[in-house]
DNA sequence: CACGTCATGCGCGGAATGCGCTAGCCCCTT
DNA sequence: AAGGGGCTAGCGCATTCCGCGCATGACGTG
């Protein structure tokens, strides 16, 4: 059934397949970090496999943060790479400015606002470094980098275990520190989202602290871009209280936006640069 | 092309076009050193010209070597400076490694730290990145971001409100964090220490906290390179308890070590690789 | 006034990339 | 033990990006 044209090229077969590959992305970055440079078929030819298979590593590791993509190949991006350099060069970035340029508009000079973790509220930090007076209290490292040097912007971490993962906190010193606070918006990220059930997660303990967040808010704001909605990853449920609104970009497809609106829930579709896209409502 | 001395004159009427494109240029650095990464698409549209004007001005900066070419763009090749916290980080490096190195050795497996906020505790926890299992709790962002990507740490936040300055936490939501938690070491950095006043901030939150983080360990470590002994720059100050450490390099005076050696502080001399080198005690 | 220089816009061919599809292998389930 | 799901690798095609050459317009100079 397959052409039999396949070059005869004596890839022999790889014993492990799985761990082949986790080790030859490894080798790839050590290689990169090493010569600073390394080409798509450089790479080819040293571990014997083809051009299509690199590049499929080189965008796993440039969407991880891990190497930066140059034209024929990547490169390393040096030591400790920038915050807002790693963001950018994250998957979905052009979506998440756009989200996060619309929620930074809806913050008035002179508010108190919750970030969540994650990366698209993290690209809401980086807008708010403009508004000021505020004060932002967040549980996600992303953000408060962002803020960092912020001088105008007054920053409150809520504190907590830090989940590597996900670059938040969370735990009971997070949850005692909001059960001190309100918010005038809170604006929360997501692994995913749906109509009927609100947030999911990977772990109870992130959608008990959500659910928390969201209760301490006066408006509460989903952001997610479309490839989050509708899905459902994981068993973590976080219930979202009425009135909430979510935010995604227009990538979003119509049907998997009606669900939301039959729900009752306000959605608002952006586009890349942070204008309203979508059908008015 | 020859470089020529041209005064910056950036009055803003670019009316002739050979500084318009320098000026542009110029631009395109600011920008791409400023926020990491830009896009062909993003900078012809800012400036208002076409991708391929765009594409020949990244030509010419990367053959100056000034920007990397990356994929759909160019992105920074050196990480820029944040000058306040990059200075610090760079000044006495060598000597603050040193230190890191030799308290991290007092580490031991499975115990439970505080780190201090402070570029050469912010070295500690770099150090640490290899220790394992281990759990550390900190008030400096420094430390958060050396550990974050350190799977087998266990990391916890204080949390509390950011010094933009210092990178650091305080204020009440740390203290009553601190309140709930106790450890086997606690590692201080100070803006100054004196052998009869102890740890000197610039402000009275600093060296309450510094005050507090002290009580809640067994053991304490002041990390200090040499110009920071026996200064007086400001007039809040921390009181450490008995039988605290101090952690010095190898660039400090006898005359400014002995005061510390006289009020009964053990005091603990290091060359840049973090071995002991003063006088054995 | 004529000419050279420089920068920009546009179109083209070539190369690299991303995506969908298919096949092979491992592991878990039934 | 057989079957199915998940993951990975190879391949072909549409898309995107890149570099180059050419034409045009503006500025400075002789």
């Amino acid at each position: 059934m397959q052409p039999e044209q396949r070059p005869p090229s004596e890839t022999g077969g790889e014993s492990s397949r799985q761990s082949g590959s986790r080790y030859r992305r490894e080798e790839i970055v050590r290689l990169a970090t090493s010569t600073g440079l390394a080409s798509v078929e450089e790479l080819a030819g040293a571990f014997e496999v083809t051009a299509s298979t690199i590049r499929r590593d080189l965008a796993q590791l440039t969407a991880e943060g891990r190497l930066a993509r140059t034209y024929g190949g990547a490169m390393a991006l040096l030591s400790h790479a920038e915050p807002s350099l790693r963001q950018r060069i994250g998957e979905a970035f052009e979506a998440k400015r756009g989200i996060a340029r619309w929620a930074a508009r809806q913050v008035v000079a002179g508010e108190t606002v919750l970030l969540d973790a994650g990366s698209t509220v993290g690209a809401l930090a980086h807008e708010l470094r403009w508004t000021s007076p505020l004060t932002v209290a967040t549980t996600g490292l992303t953000s408060i980098q962002a803020l960092a040097d912020a001088e105008d912007v007054h920053v409150e971490c809520l504190g907590g275990t830090l989940r590597h993962l996900s670059q938040g906190f969370v735990g009971p010193l997070t949850e005692a520190a909001l059960e001190r606070m309100t918010f005038d918006r809170v604006f929360l990220g997501a692994d995913s989202v749906t109509a009927d059930r609100g947030i999911c997660e990977a772990e109870l303990e992130q959608t008990r602290l959500k659910e928390l967040m969201a209760r301490q808010a006066e408006r509460v704001y989903v952001l997610a871009h479309a490839t989050k909605l509708g899905r459902r990853p994981f068993h973590a449920w976080a219930q979202l209280p009425d009135g909430w609104t979510l935010v995604t970009d227009d990538g979003a497809e119509p049907g998997a936006v009606a669900p939301f609106h039959a729900a009752g829930v306000e959605v608002v579709v952006v586009d890349a640069e942070g204008h309203v896209a979508g059908p008015p409502d």
